[in-house]
DNA sequence: CTAAATGCAAATGCTTTGCAATTCC
DNA sequence: GGAATTGCAAAGCATTTGCATTTAG
């Protein structure tokens, strides 16, 4: 089985670079995190288990984890970039609350499929895609019911 | 019939802040351009219509034009926002091409039913939403074709 | 009149980069 | 051994903000 530390090490020699113990570090975290995360959060939990990482060294591999598979931008949200797994993670949308931040992830066939006829009739080849529907969760519908 | 101008005049009054030239300008602008933009093209094309027009001003007005409900954040791309009319123009997704950048807007009913369906499911109320897909067109995956 | 808007320049905040020292392979 | 990597601090860059001045209503 392969895991995606073994993946990683394959891309970084296939481009001849290093797996460093600070690349490793940063690997695990993100996989050992089960949910999105950003730099700063991402830096505040390293620095934890590293003293002497630096946020430049996170800049410097947050690309190569996207350019091996393992990662991808999922969302931004006032400027910030939010990152999630790919690997060992299924494909899906997202929900996002505005009232309180909330994120709901969903996987629906249909629309998938959808999109490839969409593409098709177009001519073009899908390589990534991303849904994002913003608007109430229900505590938040509630909660405005409430108040008004 | 409401133009453009008549929304945001109402927006604006109803906030009690000014229609003035400058704010005139960037509308009358924003809504000859046909395509999406960015601030930085916004403001040099801006720029030969009125030497003294400053970013800052474009920048403070963009939010005016959302939250009047004219135009949208529409897509990112390496840090960059692009905005696109909404007003007058109804709600499409888009194809974006890695290889050259083309954008294709498409729209398609099922897709959006589809997403209602989902929301309904999960109780949350859709505002609004934005469906990106990411390939390559047919121009840019005939020149793959060839070089390889 | 006077609150709001403008242009400018400085500040902000995230991200990138140059560099000297270090380390993986 | 030597190219790649690191941390640091400085630089970049899009965007925001403080302020003195101007202006719409």
């Amino acid at each position: 089985m392969i895991t995606e530390e073994d993946k990683f090490r394959d891309y970084l020699k296939k481009k001849g670079l290093k797996f460093t113990p600070e690349r490793e570090l940063i690997l695990k975290e993100v996989f050992s995190l089960h949910k999105h995360f950003d730099v700063e959060a991402l830096f505040g939990i390293l620095r934890k288990k590293d003293r002497t990482i630096s946020r430049a060294t996170i800049y410097r591999t947050l690309p190569l984890l996207i350019e091996s598979g393992l990662i991808r931008e999922a969302l931004r949200c006032r400027d910030r970039v939010y990152y999630e797994l790919i690997f060992g993670h299924p494909h899906h949308d997202h929900l996002l609350c505005i009232g309180c931040g909330k994120v709901i992830e969903f996987r629906n066939e249909r629309l998938e499929k959808l999109q490839k006829e969409v593409c098709k009739k177009y001519g073009f080849k899908p390589i990534e895609h991303r849904l994002g529907i913003k608007g109430y969760c229900k505590k938040c519908q509630k909660k405005m019911r409430e108040s008004s």
